[in-house]
DNA sequence: TCTGGGGTCCTAGGACCC
DNA sequence: TCTGGGGTCCTAGGACCC
């Protein structure tokens, strides 16, 4: 019989800090930035934080209004890392399949371990535990048929839960719910629901397939028409598809500098460079984002014969696309770069595909993108003199 | 109170080929 | 002579998630 658990660690980055800080346990803690952090927006806030009405995605200027009290952290993703590192290892020793879905939870496919640990909520209520007592952190747990169902348990169960949908019992489940219980349907789609008077699963359960394609498109209608049966969302399963790498930045105040404006692309291109090189993906696919003052956003991409092998090549890519796209003149709060349609560059590559100067600058490259993980300036300095700008 | 950063997936239209 | 249908790749924009 198939089973699976959603274990979802509680305001994990708050936690953390409260962990590191005693002094910051039972205090509502906010992390995302400081309270004079331009631009800033909240990733994670303390439950005692929550009750002031603060929450993820707000604006850190709104939080500051609502709990002007609260303890207010820009945090430290590397530590948390870690941290998910150790306990998606422990995860996997209460299941030989762990899929990590974010850095903070997890499914575990617990089909046969009854043997070993008891009936699902034993072993639950032993992972808990075990979180518990290595991390200091609390999980929130939800068991189900699917993963789907037990995403949605493990959220209703928040916090420090354990919530169990007896076998068989998932339809049922999800029609006793109301659409806000849905994952997978944001603002937008609440939008829709809202126009069309539906305020239940059982409302949206009652509609047919065609009605439901023809409302929010065909792969949404799908989506929707087996979430309230409590079945299996596709988006859980399978390999996943093509992957990119993104690096973005957000300035506190806009710019209109196109010197400027370059310096920052060229850095994005060196993190992602870095990373490529890292994680030995390879791209022919470059991408640019622009965010306006006004926050209407445009992107650009293309899509070259050969793939991008050096941090030259790729910034003289983005820059050409910058060039084409940047409308003069207009404010700029947001600059992105991309890489798309990753694709494992681990095999031996094909020698005709690199000229030798080429060759040579690649490794001349890594070299100094390695440098640059420890000294961003000195790095980015030499660069900007080697690529001829003033 | 103006709205982060890093991802995935979907849609619609165009180019191109058979 | 007035225009099919399917498949694939590409691009721009959007919705959504943590």
């Amino acid at each position: 019989m198939a089973c699976f658990i959603h274990a979802d660690l509680d305001a994990f980055y708050a936690s953390v800090e409260q962990l590191d800080h005693p002094e910051y346990l039972g205090k509502p803690v906010i992390v995302g930035g400081l309270p004079d952090d331009r631009r800033s927006v909240v990733s994670t806030a303390s439950y005692e934080a929550r009750k002031f009405g603060v929450h993820s995605a707000m604006p850190i200027a709104q939080a500051v209004k609502l709990c002007p009290q609260g303890i207010y952290l820009r945090g430290n993703m590397g530590h948390y890392r870690e941290v998910s590192e150790k306990i998606m290892t422990l995860f996997g020793d209460f299941s030989p399949e762990v899929q990590q879905l974010s850095i903070d939870e997890a499914f575990l496919d617990i089909a046969g371990t009854e043997g070993l640990f008891g009936p699902p909520e034993a072993l639950a209520q032993k992972l808990k535990v075990r979180v518990r007592k290595e991390t200091g952190l609390t999980v929130s747990v939800g068991i189900a048929g699917n993963k789907y169902v037990a995403k949605i348990a493990s959220g209703m169960s928040k916090p420090d839960g354990l919530y169990r949908i007896a076998p068989g019992g998932e339809e049922a489940f999800m029609r006793s719910l109301p659409v806000a219980n849905i994952w997978g349907a944001g603002e937008k789609t609440r939008e829709i629901f809202r126009k069309y008077g539906l305020k239940t699963c059982d409302d949206i359960y009652r509609l047919s397939l065609e009605t439901l394609s023809s409302i929010f498109g065909d792969a949404s209608g799908v989506f929707l028409y087996r979430a309230v049966r409590g079945e299996a969302a596709a988006a859980f399963d399978g390999e996943r598809g093509s992957h990119s790498m993104s690096a973005e930045r957000t300035f506190a105040y806009d710019l209109y500098d196109n010197f400027t404006m370059e310096s920052v692309l060229l850095n994005l291109c060196e993190g992602l460079m870095w990373r490529l090189l890292e994680e030995k993906w390879r791209s022919r696919t470059v991408s640019l984002k622009i965010r306006y003052k006004d926050f209407t956003t445009e992107s650009a991409q293309e899509t070259f014969g050969n793939p991008v092998t050096t941090l030259n090549g790729l910034y003289d890519r983005l820059v050409a696309l910058f060039r084409k796209k940047y409308r003069a003149g207009k404010g700029v709060r947001l600059l992105g770069a991309g890489l798309m349609n990753l694709e494992w560059a681990g095999l031996p590559q094909q020698a005709e595909l690199f000229d030798k100067e080429d060759e040579k600058e690649r490794l001349l490259e890594k070299v100094i993108l390695g440098i640059n993980q420890k000294f961003p300036d000195a790095a980015l300095r030499r660069f900007r003199s080697r690529l001829g700008e003033p």
